[in-house]
DNA sequence: TGCCAGGCGGGGT
DNA sequence: ACCCCGCATGGC
């Protein structure tokens, strides 16, 4: 398929954004290249794409490629959905000055913001991925899903890049196809989310906005369990005060800021009375200044006092970018 | 080589 | 509200 080019805009970020912080953060090769972000923009009979370069003003070009006519301000929302340009975030800064873990997010980072997802159901395969699995293999599984099952795009007098499945096309491809990426156990739980999507017309849009019932809601989808469909609907629509807790978060939770043993719940309670509504970004942030770690070295490296991102030379989520592994 | 890694569902207590 | 097990796969 060929995307066509349509117009380009101008967007202001607001004061101190770091738009290439935030842009490389969990960017496979392709959705961000050092110079542009690549941003996918789905509709229901089209596909745009939206690259996003940093002006030497500190503006931000977007340039619209698409299949069909789209409304520049579709465009410019959407944007600002995944980069979060405008985004001001204060408040929460002043909340983690001196946290041991996210304090170099309220300084030397204070301009990076969390990357948000396109729409649920590719927030979905990444939480998916993320399960019971390391930060590199759960990124080669989702790596595997869009390059080998993807759609294959060229942008009009310019290079070709891989979109995300959508649910039909995996629907399309199977579980053996699904198999092949990596996904073990993972692939049944994929497809079947998959037929839920297609099935059901604009479940995302159906959401309450209210998080226990939009919760409720994506609960239903078997083998989402309340990590993984927290971490959607953080990734996919910004609910920053979801919390997804696994067994990382939780150790660090008890190991670091509350210096006892922890159950799910009590960790819960503790992220809440750290970061109150911020709990779920918290979390987002722990991971880019730990390097997503395993928990041995991720622990270890806080008592180090070592908590900033590494930018270059190991794989990490502000590298991945750069890896084809 | 066997164990573990940002889980989950189903079973039990 | 816990605890335990099996589940695919890849990395070390």
């Amino acid at each position: 398929m060929i995307l066509h080019r349509r117009f380009s805009i101008i967007v202001e970020p607001a004061e101190g954004y770091d738009f290439h912080l935030t842009a490389r953060a969990y960017a496979l090769p392709g959705e961000y290249d050092g110079v542009k972000a690549r941003i996918p923009i789905f509709e229901k009979n089209s596909l745009a794409i939206a690259e996003v370069t940093c002006l030497s003003d500190g503006k931000l070009s977007v340039t619209c490629y698409s299949n069909t006519n789209i409304e520049k301000s579709f465009v410019e929302e959407k944007v600002r959905h995944v980069l979060a340009f405008d985004e001001d975030l204060s408040e929460y800064h002043a909340i983690i000055r001196g946290d041991p873990v996210l304090n170099a997010i309220s300084s030397k980072f204070k301009g990076l913001r969390m990357k948000g997802v396109s729409n649920l159901w590719n927030a979905m395969l990444i939480a998916f991925c993320q399960q019971n699995a390391s930060f590199k293999q759960g990124w080669r599984m989702y790596r595997n899903i869009v390059y080998n099952m993807g759609l294959k795009v060229g942008l009009e007098g310019g290079i070709s890049v891989f979109v995300t499945p959508s649910p039909a096309m995996v629907v399309e491809q199977g579980l053996a196809k699904l198999r092949e990426q990596g996904l073990g156990y993972r692939a049944n739980y994929v497809l079947e989310a998959a037929k839920v999507f297609v099935e059901e017309e604009s479940f995302e849009e159906k959401l309450s906005e209210v998080d226990v019932e939009a919760y409720a809601a994506i609960k239903k989808i078997r083998g989402l369990g309340v990590y993984s469909g927290r971490l959607a609907l953080l990734l996919a629509q910004r609910r920053y005060s979801l919390t997804p807790l696994d067994r990382w978060t939780i150790r660090i939770l008890s190991e670091i800021y509350a210096k006892k043993r922890l159950s799910l719940t009590e960790a819960e309670e503790e992220a809440k009375r750290l970061w109150g509504k911020w709990s779920g970004l918290s979390v987002y942030f722990m991971t880019i200044v730990l390097d997503a770690e395993v928990i041995s070295k991720a622990l270890q490296r806080i008592a180090e006092g070592r908590v900033e991102p590494s930018l270059c030379g190991v794989l990490t989520p502000m590298t991945l970018w750069q890896y084809s592994w």
